[in-house]
DNA sequence: GGATAAGTTTAACCCAGGTTAAAATCGAAA
DNA sequence: TTTCGATTTTAACCTGGGTTAAACTTATCC
């Protein structure tokens, strides 16, 4: 175990500083793992059932669909350092997922086991309230993400990305920004255009 | 108390069905109150922070966002019967609200106050789970509403309005379901032209 | 360093939704 | 019923992103 000795701390340190005890802590420690993801592996397939809870020690990962009948892929969410990450909607509901979930850089992950996670939730208050809040963060990002479609232009949300998330926005390349904003990659080049000119 | 008795036993039938012991709902019996809303009448108003989550017995609402400098108003969520209601960003966070929160039609809501919910989270880990389950139900409606903007068109997702929400979508006007679809009222109706010829 | 692949931009054309204002329809209330 | 206001549709014009394919730029690798 002590290869995973401090990435287990800096877990440890950042559920502390979200309220979690120590003790309360140590119940999880037979059940993570640490996993190295090379750039372009699979976190998660599609029509898998997401079982795993994973926590980025660093990297970035992005969770994409493809239209079956275009085989065109959209990009839903990026994740990166210190976020949980997991096709969430598949993991909850434990069905199939409808999501691809692929490492964009080469990238260290501590996951959980599903099972382990709910009978830690059982034992202790204290992991019943780390799912609370991984929930609520969850929802969170979700709900800024749709304000931004709602309330914002696919210009405003790129400059947004851009400033917000500068780590993401270098590690990927410009057709999956794109991608995540809604937009095709020409219409990105226009608005990068429109931004210069201003 | 005996005039909540009714609409107290639904939320415990139903709390109960997602796991809940009676003993521990129990706990909680001295914090919901009952209030009836006029249509046209506020749950939360944009700038306070939400205090309350609320339990819709009948109704519907909507939460929507004002232009400051246009006036305009988007739709972003509507909730009906045996949903829960909040402004749920501003009432996780504690932060000043972006919504308004209006009732449709006259309804009727179980409410409890955040200082009672996190006052029964401490005390009981049934709550503390209730928390977390409320906060993925969340989680997967907004997560299903981006899901729309990024993968549907405008008409998919009227066409699914209406099939999968058919009380709410008789319940309000068809300006306030183009705003909710992010179309403005004259594109509703170019799409339900198109509908009709099809 | 030149070849090859990957990523980005450009151009030309198309189309759906935005905008505005007027017309038509519906509904409640007198 | 007639009327007034609210809602929905229509029309005309505009705009920005979609689409496709080619051109250009940047990495990467032998």
């Amino acid at each position: 175990m002590s290869e995973n000795k401090t990435e287990i701390e800096l877990l440890r340190k950042i559920l502390g500083s979200a309220g979690m005890k120590p003790e309360a802590f140590d119940l999880s420690l037979p059940y993570w793992k640490l996993k190295q993801y090379k750039k372009g592996e699979f976190y998660n397939e599609y029509k898998n059932v997401c079982k795993h809870l994973g926590f980025v020690i660093n990297g970035v990962f992005r969770i994409y669909r493809v239209n079956n009948d275009t085989g065109e892929e959209k990009n839903m969410l990026f994740f990166t350092d210190h976020q949980f990450v997991a096709s969430y909607k598949s993991f909850l509901a434990q069905t199939a997922c409808e999501y691809y979930t692929e490492a964009m850089v080469d990238s260290l992950i501590l996951y959980i086991h599903i099972d382990h996670l709910n009978e830690l939730y059982g034992q202790s208050h204290q992991w019943e309230r780390f799912g609370r809040i991984v929930a609520e963060t969850a929802f969170h990002e979700v709900m800024v993400n749709t304000e931004g479609f709602l309330f914002k232009t696919p210009e405003d949300r790129y400059r947004e990305m851009m400033e917000k998330h500068p780590n993401i926005f270098n590690a990927v390349p410009l057709y999956h920004i794109a991608s995540y904003l809604g937009i095709q990659g020409p219409s990105l080049s226009r608005i990068r255009k429109r931004m210069v000119g201003r």
